[in-house]
DNA sequence: GTGCTTGCAAATCGTTTGCAATAGC
DNA sequence: GCTATTGCAAACGATTTGCAAGCAC
């Protein structure tokens, strides 16, 4: 496991190493409350406002995204290379899907005289589990 | 100003149509308060819960969009046409821009196996106007 | 010892809920 | 009169804030 913690000049802690490590081992899109719960365990006096604090510095120096396709449930990706987010609007789960797009941004660009720092595409509807699960339910 | 209430099956009522009328009217990807406040003086009994309902009902009902783009304010768009959004981060206004990309949505579509039924591109940077409130604090 | 990081408890605020009042057929 | 809609007040819950304690160089 390769943490790039320094790489944006983010000053590693016990805390910090952990939370981008339950990042890039679970690619589940986890929200706070999961990240807290989950490293609970093995570091028992984490509190949630580090684990809120953690996270706004890892978006703030681009080593993750913060993920607004849920308005119920904002969740964070180590993953920020460019890819789409599928919301299962059944289950609540979130799927990477390979970027369809026209932007591919490197760096930023301009669109209209805006400069455009951030590409997010976001899909929702029924994954391919709930489909199948529905249809079981029908039969 | 011709509203979608009938065509989306929203049984018109006074209050609906205020709301629907000024998100046609304004373009501006208003909040709930925005709305509540704008209204309050034609409606001064207007209820916040009733604008919570009415843009839930709206959104349901495929009359509205709900823009989850800022987290810490989710705001709603009467244009439902294929488009994308852009925030700016430094003025927190939300624009339109032409949507680019392979996903043109006409009712629902497949992507390996999930049922994609809402596409959503949002875009943040810096706007045209910032870059140049910028450019002359600088100069 | 200085500055950054962490963690608790309290505060904040957008949103939802329960329920009574009202309006429309 | 029945049903859907509205509106108030209270509850809720995710996030933020203030501040004290802890850690690292």
């Amino acid at each position: 496991m390769i943490l790039n913690l320094e790489e944006h000049s983010i000053k590693p802690s016990m805390q910090r190493i952990k939370i981008m490590e339950y990042l890039m081992e679970h690619h589940t899109h986890p929200n706070v409350d999961e990240i807290h719960s989950a490293l609970s365990p093995q570091l028992p006096t984490l509190s949630k406002t580090t684990v809120y604090n953690t996270l706004k510095l890892f978006v703030c120096q681009g080593a993750a995204l913060m993920l607004t396709i849920d308005d119920k449930n904002i969740c964070f990706d180590a993953d920020t290379s460019l890819h789409a987010h599928f919301l299962c609007t059944e289950c609540g789960k979130v799927y990477d899907l390979p970027y369809k797009g026209e932007m591919n941004l490197l760096g930023s660009e301009v669109i209209d005289g805006n400069l455009v720092k951030e590409v997010h595409q976001y899909y929702r509807g029924v994954c391919k589990k709930c489909l199948k699960n529905k249809k079981n339910i029908i039969n």
